[in-house]
RNA sequence: GCCGAAGUGGCGGAAUUGGUAGACGCGCACGACUCAAAAUCGUGUAUCGCAAGGUGUGAGGGUUCGACUCCCUCCUUCGGCACCA
């Protein structure tokens, strides 16, 4: 028998491959499937990661291929961000010729996996023909209105010295660097995808996407249901009124969508607009607190009798970073001396707080206290020593089945009140009844909240999901494609004058004024006016590579059409993606800011569908040999380079499919005899070509007609380790029996799916002189496995006691007799009653017998 | 705290969705080949028991002729969010 050695075969039929461009996309699909992996950084190393990725999807593509749909499997690189200026700053290396370089190292690493990937689709979003379109595309957002170039308060990572969006927090530090991040007011480039949160929401139900996936999106966006409920401002002299330019103000507060303005009343005086989702507990506001970063605050400032204690804390809570905020929990806050805020509903004069337990973002940025029944305001009513009034009580059942609703008077509603004044946990359930709360009294929470809200409030929705900070202050990135003019303000760059090309640049260096180094190329960031043509500056941030990678799919299609971002032809053919895999570190944040680009294009017209990804699925991520995450500093890090080296790239795609489930997302230790155990199957099957016979076995027509009957079911549900195992059964029998080459071709294509190389090879060294590549999956023949006699297992009272060979002829009162005669059946039944027969065609029989 | 996923041999994991639990692979044991080792091949491998047979899918209960699978209570692990009102 010949060696297996796969260098040779590996490198012989790649090249092969190559010069046939064997895997150009049929630009004309009858049946079409799309099938994307997340493409990757160009870190200039391929890791197992990236194997798991690709080469796991590779055999899922070449399934969708055998099975005659015209499949496009494209590759790309997200290649700007920080990586290649770090290494520049660093190392005085040239961002671009360092991401190109390792773009070129990557790309061969990749071709040596053997995938059928057509190179011809290759997206990098670094190319000015690439980003053409990204820049393209956000002016079509800015027509449309959803782009926002307003002064933010934004995370300011001090060491990369640049803004990060919420989802580029990791616990409060930038999760690039783990550096805490500062609080910074700014002016950025935001989008509003907040206006697309209940969609995001909503039409994840037509998705047949995993359902953890779905609910993070969900619990990211964090809709929720909710009133609001404003309280008018009293001051030592009466109601306050608003300064006139804060009536008009557009001033927002962060970028959050409350304008100023909703807090003034149609007489023009000031208001505090609350949200809240318990407008049941309404009647238990005992004091009301404003976050203290809230504009609010400072339009407030006249009245304040005690602005310096107020300006101290103010001035402490800015510079709180967010993890500080986060570890430390203690409440803390400032009464605002001088102005009371009044119950809408009592009248009832009641203190304003300003406290960093209140979130500016969230809401209105201000909530009411009822600290009876918040764990949060609880503490900081005992803090601060303030009124608790209790107006819920649990809405238990008593043992006789009654309700006891006669319950403000009794002992029960004195202990409550004595809990609370001895510190104990307020009552927060919503399962609960109203009491102390006048014409509300004796309601159940769901009927006060509608019954409140309807007399005092206003109905309303919020959500966590703030709107995407798109600014970057760094120079590899997409150039914003915007012109400051000091007459015409801020202007597009007109569509004819793209792409905006990022310039070469000798030196990059941050500096501490918080503008990108592109802010220093005069030469560049002079320009003219496009409405007055008079001198004008361009904008020197440049885009959240998150931009880059929202719609990179869409450019696969076509990717080097240059006038439009791809053909209406094109989008037609292949859109949607029909299986998008990827990693679960982006369940948030890229997945959702593609689903929101996605449909922002569909509304524009760019695109057929609204959403993009049909099916998605979260893969798992490779341990080391010791079970833990693979890295550097704990040098458990298997090189994937060395390891096709010693057993070939077949055996690694065919080792890392059969660790487990790929659609589960589970995290699989590598284990370096598994790898060992795929190369033995591997030269056994190598080594069956000596054996093909001329007519196969009854044993072997049983083997291969199994495996073509159920090999589908594996591929469609991603279990590519069950998959293989049943070509290892089939083997297992094909050994040692007689077959024939017929048979050996449809398992080999079968088999090329896992081992490409190795299938070709045997395939070739069996006499065909068609590329295997080109074969269709046999159809089973389902008669010879129908043929088969039947395993009945017969159970008595529900224990297997024997199996039964039978015919598959036979029918069901022959099988049932035949149990009952066979003697170790017997053995169970013999003098005693069967009381029922139950019989599961082709499976078993049951009885169940008395005394 | 809230949301989600999952608990099966020494290990990774199977089980046609309520029908013979442990497929396949690794590991291990014994045997063959070898002067020996490696490689390879063969046999065995949940557990208690000489056996007949019993017990076993995180724990406890329930439904059923029959439960890893369905229902209830609880425990543990992992992932996401988290002062979100």
């Amino acid at each position: 028998m010949k060696d297996y050695n796969h260098k040779e075969i590996e490198s012989k039929w790649q090249k092969e491959w190559e010069s046939k461009n064997l895997f150009k996309t049929n630009p004309n699909p009858k049946d079409k499937s799309y099938l994307l992996v997340e493409f990757p950084y160009p870190s200039g190393d391929l890791h197992v990661g990236h194997w798991y990725a690709f080469a796991v999807t590779d055999i899922f593509a070449r399934y969708m291929h055998h099975l005659g749909k015209d499949v496009l499997f494209p590759f790309g690189f997200d290649s700007f961000g920080l990586p290649a200026e770090n290494a520049a700053i660093k190392r005085g290396l040239n961002p671009k010729t360092w991401t190109y370089s390792n773009i070129e190292k990557m790309i061969e690493q990749v071709k040596s996996m053997g995938t059928m990937i057509d190179w011809d689709t290759k997206v990098v979003t670094s190319d000015p023909e690439y980003y053409k379109w990204t820049q393209w595309l956000f002016l079509q957002f800015y027509k449309k209105g959803l782009v926002k170039h307003e002064q933010t308060h934004v995370n300011w990572c001090p060491s990369c010295k640049t803004v990060l969006a919420n989802e580029q927090l990791e616990g409060g530090v930038c999760e690039r660097c783990s550096s805490a991040v500062e609080q910074k007011e700014m002016k950025q480039w935001n989008i509003e995808i907040t206006k697309y949160a209940d969609r995001l929401i909503d039409d994840l139900d037509s998705l047949n996407w995993p359902h953890h996936i779905k609910e993070a999106q969900k619990n990211w966006i964090g809709r929720s249901h909710g009133t609001f409920f404003t309280f008018d401002i009293k001051g030592t002299g009466g109601v306050i009124p608003a300064p006139n330019d804060v009536i008009l103000a557009e001033a927002r507060i962060q970028d959050h969508q409350t304008p100023l303005a909703d807090f003034t009343n149609a007489q023009g005086n000031l208001q505090i607009k609350v949200f809240t989702t318990r407008p049941d507990t309404f009647m238990g506001v005992t004091y009301v607190v404003v976050a203290p970063e809230h504009d609010l605050v400072q339009t407030l400032k006249p009245s304040i009798s005690n602005w310096s204690e107020v300006q101290t804390y103010i001035d402490q809570t800015n510079k709180k970073t967010d993890l500080d905020r986060q570890t430390n929990k203690d409440k803390t806050g400032v009464e605002l001396k001088g102005i009371k805020a009044l119950h809408p509903a009592t009248g009832r004069e009641i203190p304003v707080f300003i406290s960093d337990y209140v979130i500016a973002t969230y809401g209105t940025g201000c909530v009411m206290a009822v600290p009876a029944h918040d764990d949060r305001d609880f503490e900081f009513a005992q803090k601060y020593n303030l009124e608790i009034k209790v107006v819920l009580r649990p809405n238990v059942i008593r043992v006789d089945g009654s309700f006891n609703k006669d319950f403000d008077s009794t002992e029960e509603l004195t202990k409550l009140n004595e809990d609370y004044l001895n510190g104990k946990k307020p009552f927060v359930g919503d399962n609960a009844l109203i009491f102390n709360s006048g014409e509300f009294n004796g309601l159940t929470s769901e009927q006060a909240k509608d019954a409140i809200t309807s007399k005092y409030g206003e109905k309303t929705t919020t959500y966590k999901l703030q709107d995407w900070s798109v600014s970057r202050q760094r120079y590899w990135g997409c150039p914003i494609p915007m012109i400051h003019c000091t007459s015409c303000g801020t202007i597009p760059v007109p569509e004819d004058q793209l792409p905006v090309v990022l310039p070469d640049m000798d030196k990059i260096e941050m500096r501490d004024d918080g503008k990108s180094p592109l802010a220093h190329n005069h030469e560049w960031v002079e320009a003219s006016c496009p409405q007055c043509g008079s001198k004008a500056e361009r904008e020197t941030d440049t885009l959240d590579t998150f931009v880059d990678s929202s719609w990179y799919y869409t450019r696969y299609i076509d990717p080097k059409n240059d006038t439009e971002i791809a053909s209406e032809q094109a989008k037609k053919t292949w859109l949607p993606i029909d299986f998008y895999s990827g990693g679960s570190e982006h369940t948030t944040r890229h997945l959702l800011y593609a689903r929101f680009v996605y449909k922002v294009m569909y509304d524009l017209g760019i695109v057929p569908q609204s959403e993009p990804f049909n099916k998605r699925n979260n893969r798992g991520l490779i341990l080391g040999t010791d079970g833990d995450k693979m890295s550097k500093s704990k040098g458990n890090v298997i090189n994937p380079d060395e390891v096709v080296e010693r057993v070939g790239a077949d055996v690694v795609r065919a080792y890392l499919a059969f660790m487990g489930p790929y659609g589960e997302a589970g995290n699989y230790p590598w284990d370096p005899n598994g790898v060992v155990g795929i190369r033995r199957f591997f030269e056994r099957v190598y080594s069956l070509v000596e054996k093909v016979s001329t007519q196969d076995s009854k044993e072997a027509l049983v083997a291969i007609n199994t495996l073509l009957s159920q090999i589908t079911t594996d591929f469609e549900q991603l279990k590519f380790n069950t998959g293989l195992s049943k070509l290892m059964v089939c083997i297992n029998s094909l050994e040692k029996t007689e077959f024939s080459k017929d048979t050996f071709k449809k398992f080999l294509v079968v088999f090329e799916t896992y081992a490409p190389h190795l299938a070709q090879e045997i395939w070739s060294s069996i006499g065909e002189s068609d590329l295997i590549y080109n074969q269709l999956f046999s159809t089973p023949d389902v008669s010879i496995l129908a043929d088969q006699k039947l395993k009945i297992a017969v159970q008595v009272n529900g224990k297997t006691r024997t199996v039964l060979e039978v015919d598959p002829n036979l029918s069901k009162e022959e099988i049932l007799a035949q149990a009952k005669s066979n003697p170790e059946v017997l053995r169970w039944i013999e003098g005693k009653e069967i009381v029922k027969e139950i019989y599961v065609p082709q499976k078993l029989v049951s009885f169940v017998i008395k005394g």
